[in-house]
DNA sequence: AAGGTTTGCGGCAAGGATTGCAGAAATTTT
DNA sequence: AAAATTTCTGCAATCCTTGCCGCAAACCTT
C-alpha cells in the first residue's frame, strides 16, 4: 500500500539501501546473486525509481517546458508532437503550457516553470508581449532557451524559425506574376514580429515589382473570431476591393475565402487568397487555400535539438535555425 | 551563478533556514523586520522555490499526467485548455503525452508518468488498447485516474464521456424523419468503444424507426488519410449508394463530403452527412458540415476535477460523467 | 522578585536516490 | 598462519524544503 521506496526493497532482502541502488543499475561491485534477488523482488513489488527524488539531487527535472500561445493553433499542434518524439527518445518529458495571447500569462508560467526546475525552455511569444524581461530571467538561471515561430530579436538566444520577410515576398511575387495589383496583407497582431517581417516582404515584393502601394490594403485583423470576420467584411465590402489576398495565418485566409464565397465573390477569377501554416482544412475548402506551410514538426524537433545542445555544451553561441517554408499552391489562386 | 536556495538566503543574513522559509510563508512567529530582510534579498536575489524538493517532501508532483491519441484531434486539443485552466488555479501543470494510438506507447508513456509521481493520470485510450493492466497498475498505485471520450467498460474509474449510443441514436433519427432510408455508418477502429457504441445507437434508431438494416452499409474506416479516402471512394462508388451517412468522425464526414462534391454527388439533396466532435473547420466547408458536437473544453474541466476530488477524499465510488452532446445542424443534412 | 506567558528563532528529521570512501569479508599469496 | 589482495557492502553526505520540538530572551502578572 505505501509507497514502494529502495528501503522497501532493501529491509525486505536485509540488505542496505546503496546495495539496492546499486544493484539495480548493474554496478559491477555487486555480486550476481544479490542483483538477482534484488531484480526479482523490485519486479514483484513493481518498484519505480521516484524520479523526484533523482531529479531534486542532479538539480534538474529531466522535463522541458513548452509555451506557446494555444495549442490548438495548428503550428503548434503539429510541433509538439515533433517535441515529444525527441525528448521521449531522450528520457525527457514536456511540461506544457498555454499563454493565452496574453503577456501577463506568459510571465506566470515563466516563473512556474522556472519554479519546477525545468531543463529548458521552449517558447513561441505571446502577441501581448512586448517586454522581456522574464526571458532574461530564464537566461540569468542559466537555463537553455529556445525561441521558435513566433521570435523576437531584442533577445539572444538560439532560434528555430522561418523567413517570413522572404516568404511572404515570394508569396506577393507569384500573385504579381499571376498579375494581381491590388494585393492586400491582413496581418496579425501589430506586435508579433513575424507578422511585421511578413508586412516588409511585401511591400518589398510590391516596390521590386513597381507596384504602386496603397496603404488602405494593409489592415490588423484579430485572431479572435467575431472582430475578425468584422475586420474581414470591411475589406471585402470596401469600394475598391482587393483582388488577392495575402493573410497573416490561415484562420484569416480561410473565413476570407468563406466569405468572399458567401457575398458571390469568385475565387481566384476575381480574388486570389494565400494564408500562412498550411493548415490541414485548407484542402477541404472549395477551392482548396493556398499556403505557406512551414515544417512544423520539424521545428518541433530542431527545439528540442537546440535545448540540448545547450545542455551539454555550455557554449557562448546560439544558433540561430532557418527552416525552409514552402508555399503551396492550390486552386485559390 | 549557483542555484539559490533557503540556504543561500541564510547564510547571507547570518540566520537560519528555517526561518527564511516561515519569513517567506509569512507565518506569524517570524519578526517584521527580519520577514522584510528576507523578502528584500530573495526579490534581489530572484529566489524561485524549488519545486522539486516540496514535491519530494508531500510525495506528490504537483502535476496530471495527460494522455490522449493525438493533440492534433480537435477534441484533445480543446480539451487540454480546459484541464489546463483548471489545474493552473490549482497550482498544478500538466505532463502532456501522445499515444499516437498505440498501445504499447500507451504502456511506456504510463510507466514513465508513474515514475514521475504524477499526482493523478487523465488518459483516452489508443485505438488499439484492449487489456488494460497498466490502467491497473496506476489504480494499485493509488493514483487517481480518469478516463476520457475513449472510455472502457473493463476499468472502474472516474470517467468523463458523452452518451455515445445516445447522440448516435439521435443523428440516425435526424436522417430518418428527413426521410434517409440507406444511411451508412462509417465507424472508427473496431477496438473503441465509442465507435461501437455509436454503432449500436445507429443499428437501434434504424431498428426503431423500422429501417431495413443493410450491413454492407457498416464500414470500418481508418483515421489514417489514405486509407480513409480508399474506403470513402468505395463507399461513394458502390452501386447502391448510401443516401447519408453517419460518420465515427469529422475527418471522416469532411472528406466523405468535399470526395462527394468532387464527384459531383449533391449535398445534401443526394447524400447527407454528419461527423462527430464537431471541428471548427466544418463551418468553413460548402456546405458547412453538420456534426455532434462534445463539449470539449468542459470535459477537461470536469476530468482535472474529478483528479482533485479523488485526491482529496478518499473515496471508494467514483464518478461517472456523461456530459450533453448536441447535434449541430448545419447545410450538409 | 519569582513564576508564567509570549515572541522569535534554531535544530533536527524526513522525504528517496546517488556516490565516494571506508571497511568488512572472502580470497589469494607468501 | 599471517599478510596482501580482491570483492562486496554500508555509512554518511547531498539535493532543498517543511513541520515539529525546544530553547532563550523578553514581557507580563501578582
Amino acid at each position: 500500500m505505501e509507497e514502494i521506496s529502495l528501503k522497501t526493497i532493501a529491509t525486505r532482502l536485509g540488505i542496505s539501501i546503496s546495495t539496492v541502488s546499486r544493484a539495480l543499475r548493474n554496478h559491477p561491485d555487486i555480486k550476481d546473486s544479490t542483483k538477482k534477488a534484488v531484480f526479482e523482488l523490485a519486479e514483484q513489488l513493481e518498484y519505480e525509481p521516484n524520479q523526484l527524488a533523482a531529479q531534486l539531487l542532479n538539480r534538474r527535472s529531466n522535463t522541458i517546458g513548452v509555451l506557446v500561445p494555444k495549442i490548438t493553433y495548428s503550428l503548434y499542434a503539429q510541433a509538439i508532437p515533433g517535441m515529444a518524439e525527441v525528448a521521449e527518445r531522450y528520457g525527457y518529458q514536456l511540461l506544457i503550457c498555454q499563454t493565452d495571447d496574453s503577456y501577463e500569462k506568459e510571465i506566470r508560467q515563466v516563473q512556474s516553470l522556472l519554479s519546477s526546475r525545468v531543463s529548458g525552455i521552449i517558447l513561441s511569444l505571446s502577441a501581448n508581449t512586448t517586454q522581456f524581461d522574464h526571458l532574461r530571467k530564464i537566461q540569468s538561471k542559466k537555463v537553455p532557451l529556445v525561441l521558435f515561430n513566433r521570435d523576437c530579436e531584442e533577445i539572444a538566444c538560439s532560434k528555430v524559425i522561418i523567413d517570413n520577410h522572404k516568404a511572404a515576398y515570394e508569396a506577393v511575387r507569384v500573385l504579381i506574376r499571376k498579375g494581381r495589383q491590388r494585393i492586400a496583407y491582413l496581418g496579425g497582431p501589430t506586435h508579433l514580429q513575424i507578422s511585421q517581417k511578413r508586412l516588409e516582404g511585401y511591400r518589398q515584393a510590391l516596390r521590386d515589382a513597381g507596384v504602386p502601394p496603397d496603404e488602405t490594403l494593409i489592415k490588423v485583423v484579430s485572431l479572435e473570431k467575431d472582430a475578425m470576420l468584422a475586420s474581414l467584411n470591411e475589406v471585402l465590402d470596401a469600394p475598391e476591393r482587393p483582388d488577392a489576398i495575402l493573410a497573416y495565418s490561415d484562420q484569416i485566409a480561410q473565413w476570407g475565402l468563406v466569405m468572399a464565397k458567401r457575398k458571390g465573390i469568385r475565387i481566384p477569377d476575381e480574388l486570389a487568397i494565400i494564408g500562412f501554416y498550411n493548415e490541414p482544412a485548407n484542402e477541404l475548402l472549395d477551392p482548396p487555400l493556398s499556403s505557406v506551410a512551414q515544417p512544423a514538426f520539424e521545428m518541433g524537433v530542431r527545439a528540442v535539438e537546440l535545448v540540448f545542445s545547450e545542455l551539454n555544451n555550455a557554449r557562448f553561441t546560439f544558433d540561430r535555425v532557418v527552416l525552409e517554408s514552402t508555399l503551396v499552391v492550390r486552386e485559390s489562386i
